[in-house]
DNA sequence: CGTGATTTTGACGACACTCAAATAAAGTGG
DNA sequence: CCACTTTATTTGAGTGTCGTCAAAATCACG
C-alpha cells in the first residue's frame, strides 16, 4: 500500500506499535535475520531510531547541504536528482520502502537533492548516533556495506539503461524498474503499476526530452503494452513485451537502494 | 608510474619492502590516517594481505563467477564490463591504484567481468579473512562503506555522462575522467594523459559506436584539444576546452573506485 | 469558469547510427 | 627481415531517430 496521502510532518518513536508493520522490509530487520546479532542488540538499535514524515513535494535534503541523519524509508517514494552547473537536471534514482538515504559519506554535502514524490514515512538516526552504532556493532557496518554494493549494482543497471539507443528500449526498462520497486504483491492484479511520476522526471531519468517520452508513451499505449487510466497512472499490461523491449536479463528484485 | 609492462603472475606477501611505496595511496592506509585504529592493528591487517599480479589482458574474474577475494589495486588499470543477454557489451567502469575489487556483496556472482587493461598489481585478502577482519575491526567496515559511497557517486557521474546528448560532450567527459584517474603528478608535463584504451572500450563506456568515437577523436585532434602520438595514446592538450565541453562541475578527484 | 501548468501532437532539422570500403597497425610464418 | 594475414581504426555516404521549436489540447486549481 504505497501511500500517496499526506502525512503531517512529525517526529515520533520508531517503536510505535502502529508503525511496526512497516519494519519487516527494513534493513534493520535484516540484521537479526541474516547475522549473528542478538535480539537485544537489535532492540537497542531500534530504540535509537525516530520517525519522520514528509508530505508530497517536500524537500528532504538539498544538493550540497549537509545531511546529519541516516534515513530508512518505510513508505512512499523519494526522488533523487542533481542539478548540473549549466542548469540541466538529472534524476539519479528513486528510493522506496526498505531503501536508505544516508548522510554518512566521504565528502560533506549531499550528492543530490532528495524530494518526496509521494508522502513519505521514514525512520532515522542522528548521524553521530549511527556512527556510534557502527563502531559498536560491526555487523551493522557489514549490512550497510552490502546495501551500498546493491546500490552500485543498481546504478550500473541505470547506466545500461542510458546506454540503450532506442527510445522504447529506455522507456520500457525505466517503467519496469519503477513498477517493480513500486507495486506491492496485493496490487499486482491487472498488471504492475508505476508510481505517479511526471514526464519531466522520467525524461531526466532516461536521458530523453519530455516530448520524446510523451511520444513513446503514446506508442506503448496504442499498441496495448501499457494503459493510462489517468495521466500520471501507468499500468503495465503486457510484461513480456516490455521485457522484450527492455531486454532485461533478470528482474531487479530484492535490491536495496542507497541514496546520498 | 602506471605500469604497462608485463608482470608474471605470482603471489607474494604484501609486506614485501619493495612494494611498500605503492601502499601510500591504498585504502588500508586511510584507516590509520583517518580513524582511531591503532598502528598495531593496521599492521595485523596488512599482514593478512597477499600480493597478486595480472599480465595485460588477463581476466581477473568473469561475470557471474564467485569472487572469493577482496583486491586492492596498487598499479595498473582494470576494466569492468558486463555482457547483456542480447550480446551487447557495456563498460561499467575502470579501477586504478587505490581502488577496490570486492567479492563481498549481497548476491553471489560478480556483477561484471574484470580484466587487466594494462599489467596490474594488487593486494588481496581471502573473503573469509576479510569478513573476519570486518567483524573484528568495525573501523574497517566504516572505511569500506565510505569507499562504496564514493563509487555510488562515481557511477552517478557516469550516468550524467551518458545522459549528455552530444558526442563531443560525452567524449570530453570520458577523457577527463580517465585522465584524472590515470595521470600521476610527475607525468602531467605537457598535459594529462589518458590510459591506453581501445575505441571499443571507450564506445561501450560512452554509449556510442566505435565510428562515432573515431570521428569525435579526429574532431578533437584537428582542433588541437588533444594530440595522439600513437593511436592508443591520447594526451589532453587543452584542458579548459575539454572542461567546457564536458561541463564538469568539479574535478572528480580523490574518489576511490569500488568494483563488484 | 478562467488561468496556469503539464502533456500531447506536429513539422523540420541535426546528429549519430548503419552499412561499406579504405587505411593503418599488429601478428604470423617463411 | 619481409610478405602475408588478421585485427583495429579511420573515412565516406545515406538513412533514421530523436531533439528543437511551435502550437494545440488536456488537466489542475482557485
Amino acid at each position: 500500500m504505497p501511500s500517496e496521502g499526506s502525512f503531517e510532518d512529525a517526529d515520533d518513536i520508531c517503536r510505535d506499535p502502529s508503525a511496526a508493520q512497516y519494519c519487516s522490509g527494513c534493513l534493520m530487520h535484516q540484521i537479526a535475520v541474516c547475522t549473528s546479532m542478538e535480539r537485544a542488540a537489535l532492540e537497542q538499535i531500534r530504540g535509537a531510531a525516530k520517525l519522520a514524515t514528509f508530505s508530497k513535494g517536500k524537500t528532504i535534503v538539498e544538493q550540497g547541504d549537509k545531511l546529519d541523519r541516516v534515513y530508512f524509508v518505510r513508505a512512499g517514494l523519494i526522488g533523487l536528482w542533481r542539478i548540473l552547473e549549466d542548469g540541466q537536471r538529472r534524476v539519479t534514482g528513486f528510493l522506496g520502502p526498505g531503501d536508505v538515504l544516508s548522510g554518512i559519506k566521504t565528502r560533506e554535502g549531499a550528492y543530490c537533492t532528495a524530494k518526496a514524490i509521494t508522502a513519505v514515512r521514514a525512520c532515522y538516526f542522528e548521524r553521530r548516533d549511527f556512527l556510534a552504532l557502527l563502531h559498536e556493532k560491526s555487523e551493522l557496518g557489514v549490512v550497510m556495506l552490502l546495501t551500498a554494493t546493491d546500490e552500485i549494482e543498481a546504478q550500473n543497471d541505470h547506466n545500461i539503461l542510458l546506454g540503450r539507443k532506442l527510445l522504447l528500449e529506455r522507456l520500457a526498462a525505466c517503467l519496469l524498474m519503477l513498477a517493480y520497486r513500486w507495486t506491492r504483491p496485493d496490487e499486482a492484479g491487472d498488471g504492475l503499476v508505476a508510481p505517479p511520476i511526471s514526464r519531466t522526471d522520467i525524461a531526466d531519468y532516461c536521458g530523453l526530452t519530455i516530448e520524446s517520452v510523451s511520444r513513446g508513451f503514446t506508442q506503448l499505449r496504442v499498441s496495448g503494452v501499457i494503459s493510462m487510466p489517468t495521466r500520471d497512472r501507468v499500468i503495465l499490461k503486457n510484461l513480456p513485451a516490455l521485457h522484450d523491449l527492455a531486454r532485461f536479463e533478470e528482474v531487479p528484485a530484492g535490491r536495496a537502494g542507497f541514496g546520498l
